[in-house]
DNA sequence: CCTCGAGCTTGATCGAGATCAAAGTTAAAA
DNA sequence: TTTTAACTTTGATCTCGATCAAGCTCGAGG
């Protein structure tokens, strides 16, 4: 396992867990080879930071395996999670010098990068990738604004419920199956990232965590092993219309 | 000037206030002949609502004149702004079928409408729009994310500052000159839609105004029209990063 | 084995902003 | 001109989440 953190070597774009989901999801066989002469694999261990914000940034990059956070901080320390990216997301802009953000691997991590510049010259010759890009930024976007609700308007007990929703939810997609109400998935953050997540401070957030393990809404086994009885009931904690967007 | 609202007529590009910033861009002739040819005009008096949450969209657009707001809204009534739509910007996205957002008219405002079937087939064979549209799309989502330490992390009077500042900076941009320290501009919003943009109440926007002006960081002449004394003063009381992005 | 420290929980108290409640202002309508 | 209603300000009070302060848990390292 460390081997491979150490040194991930070159991978196949064929075998790619995220070929189907990341920036790269239409390209064609030649497209591929194209942005394969352009690309390297990086892994970060758990707690490195991979780009301060401020730094000039020379490549950018798709999140592989792993999870990592964007976070933006205040003068005096405040700070504030704006984005969680797991594997297929996005890192970096095309077009700008100095990244805005810092990003941080939160779990040991590979990232798929391209150099910059290379990269540009892509974006502006192959609309492929173009579209994609624009895809999955509008999907962050989307994103960005539910949170912006969910940070403006929403308790402590909403946002609590509904980080959990959308973790509960990303989980079912991936292993999928599970039907029914009841599902289960790990905790990625700490009390202190996921306050930071949610504009709380930790204290608030374990004890949200434990006000809904109390009133039976969630269920713990260790401090992140999250069971969930019944999803309906969390959704309707998290205060947001009842279908969740799942059919909309 | 109501003649104009009720019936804007055909206008020609060449004359389009919004021409070099707005989604058509970086058009050439050509294309925006062909652009022209899906696109009309559309007038909304201030107050009216452009499209519903959920509604079926079948265009999309840019801003000509006046200004607009996205809103969301939860079952129970809670309402957070998740964008102020401003000349030259986008509304409605590409690929989906039903609006995700309120948009409602704030000023009187003149729209330059697309039908969506058209627009999107012009995305996939104009590069010049995709490009463009993504660049507009990063810059919204940078925006979001400052948007969310906002609501995450300042007060209440920071978070009137930030605003404050941001409406100064756009004025000083558009009516350039006006250097120095002073600069003044308008409210364009209530105090009820600043509350819904900033997570705070109307009662508390209005006493964090009142306060400012009792600090003498900002002056009201009438409840819309504000003068900045100094502008550096301001964006300290913003909490922000001193150069507050100008040069960086 | 014990120690140590990072991460988590829980309690007590405080305070910024929400809520409830009047009044004041302003501009358009009658 | 007066009326009216939307918008705004200001005051009193309350509450949710922040802050301050101990402890608790558990796994890694000595």
């Amino acid at each position: 396992m460390l081997n491979d953190l150490k040194n991930p070597g070159p991978r196949d774009c064929g075998d790619c867990p995220i070929r189907h989901r990341a920036v790269c999801a239409r390209c064609e066989a030649d497209e591929l080879e194209q942005l394969d002469q352009i690309k390297y694999y990086r892994s970060f261990e758990a707690g490195r930071t991979v780009i301060w914000a401020g730094d000039q940034m020379d490549f950018v990059g798709s999140v592989v395996t792993g999870i990592a956070t964007l976070t933006q901080t205040m003068e005096d320390g405040r700070t504030q999670m704006v984005g969680l990216l797991l594997p297929s997301d996005f890192v970096g802009r095309p077009g700008r010098e100095t990244a805005a953000y810092d990003v941080v691997a939160v779990s040991d991590m590979v990232m798929c990068c391209f150099r910059k510049g290379p990269f540009e010259d892509m974006i502006a010759k192959t609309p492929h990738i173009a579209q994609r890009l624009l895809e999955m930024t509008l999907d962050e976007l989307d994103a960005a604004r539910e949170w912006m609700l969910l940070l403006g308007r929403k308790t402590a007990r909403e946002k609590i419920a509904s980080f959990l929703s959308i973790l509960a939810r990303r989980n079912a997609t991936l292993n999928l199956g599970q039907a029914g109400g009841a599902m289960s998935f790990e905790l990625p953050l700490t009390r202190e990232a996921m306050a930071d997540y949610l504009g709380l401070t930790l204290e608030t957030v374990s004890r949200q965590i434990s006000a809904l393990k109390k009133d039976g809404v969630i269920e713990l086994q260790g401090k992140r092993l999250v069971n969930v009885p019944d999803f309906d009931r969390l959704l309707d904690e998290a205060g947001d219309d009842s279908d969740g967007g799942m059919l909309s």
